[in-house]
DNA sequence: TGTACATCAGTGAACGCGCGTTCACTGATGTAC
DNA sequence: TGTACATCAGTGAACGCGCGTTCACTGATGTAC
């Protein structure tokens, strides 16, 4: 039931749980611990559509009524669900901007590779960070914030990129947007299967991304990168 | 009822059923065109969760068991107004090209601008045609065949494009993904309400639009265009 | 250390609901003669 | 033109289902004295 695949997200999280929390095991031991990683796998396994709180709640070994102790109804656990998707999907792209410090334009390419691939390897946990099942995010703070991380960190690169003869002629921001854009419409096409059955290895994801990067990286480029 | 805001595809349909079905009027008179109107309209008020077969049916005003004389079921009645929505969605594209002939790359602005200009204005139904509501969009050989029609359509403008003495150099099809990533990534953070609460007029969609048509136009341009 | 009490995580039964789909049917429409 | 028949679009009742949420409860855990 351990979902080690999020692994950019847990250890913060666990860490929190023990300030706030007793450390023992209460009656179920941690059971909001375990509800998360249950919806999780859940998505994972069935898709969005597939979760519902009593199968959630059935997979974890519990009555219907548990996870009202700790989430405040179905919607609250997909939120915090997304949430640790974001929290995760966050963490590798600052790793992936990490590996090449000094030269933040190749650290573009990483960050492109680290967002589709988050997308490709957790398809339905993507679906939920973006999809409509939580109807309104700004109801979820948290979310909301984890959210806005993502596009801060594709900001603060290229505030970093760019060239400061070329600074003041377009908003940092708006590349940024231009540059989400893109990165988003590859994750999202591919995990809706719109491009075709080709992507079955690691290395054509990895080709195809590369491509897409290429043209983002002359596009930013000639905008004042 | 009437759905008049998708006009690029309904005459085509009507004129087609014309000659498949007798004109005249039925028990209903047209019952699988109402149907469909119906869906659409639950869509854009409702979300796509919030559309059921019954309340289809009910919106109608007929009964649950009708609509299994034109839809094999729920996920049928989905596949077709998916259908209708790609319809619509390339029609316009098509429109915004042929305004711009003599000048493709400025066509690709209008393009871009036509995308996510219909994502704006129908966000429910453009959820339906890239969302998991169709589990398997392979099982619907027209629904495929007419999403397929949008990315046939860049690579076509791409082509027209592309710099005789860089032929050869990039595949006019991926340099159209590059592009269809861009628009996608746009209208889906859009739709998705990602990019804020600043985007309320028309205006602004234009101008962030633009501003994101500028990145890709660039990349595009120094990569063989 | 031991006891009485408070807390509160988890129970299990129940609620009302709307759903997708099926079925035998009926009655309006279309057609062959 | 009129009649007997075939077709088939739409009916309405019924099915079984799983859902989200509520409620009074119980009993393990933690704590004050």
């Amino acid at each position: 039931m351990d979902n080690d695949s999020v692994t950019g997200a847990r250890p913060r999280r666990k860490a929190r749980r023990r300030k706030t929390r007793k450390q023992g095991s209460y009656h179920h031991g941690n059971l909001h611990r375990a509800l998360l990683d249950a919806a999780l796998m859940l998505v994972e396994r069935e898709g969005p559509k597939g979760v519902s709180l009593r199968s959630v709640a059935r997979l974890t070994g519990v009555s219907p009524a548990a996870p009202y102790r700790h989430f405040p109804g179905k919607e609250g656990l997909l939120a915090s669900v997304a949430e640790e998707g974001f929290h995760a999907m966050t963490a590798t792209m600052e790793a992936a901007v990490e590996v090449n410090k000094e030269l933040p334009l190749a650290g573009f390419r990483s960050v492109t590779f680290a967002y589709v691939k988050f997308a490709a390897v957790h398809p339905s946990h993507f679906r939920v960070m973006f999809g409509p099942e939580i109807a309104d995010h700004s109801r979820y703070p948290k979310l909301k914030e984890s959210s806005e991380r993502s596009l801060a960190l594709l900001t603060g690169l290229i505030k970093r990129c760019q060239r400061p003869d070329l600074i003041g002629g377009v908003e940092p921001r708006e590349l940024a947007i231009a540059a989400w854009s893109t990165l988003h419409g590859l994750a999202t096409l591919m995990v809706d299967n719109q491009l075709g059955p080709k992507l079955t290895t690691d290395s054509e994801l990895q080709a195809l991304t590369d491509r897409v990067a290429d043209v983002l990286y002359r596009g930013l480029s000639y905008s004042g990168l």
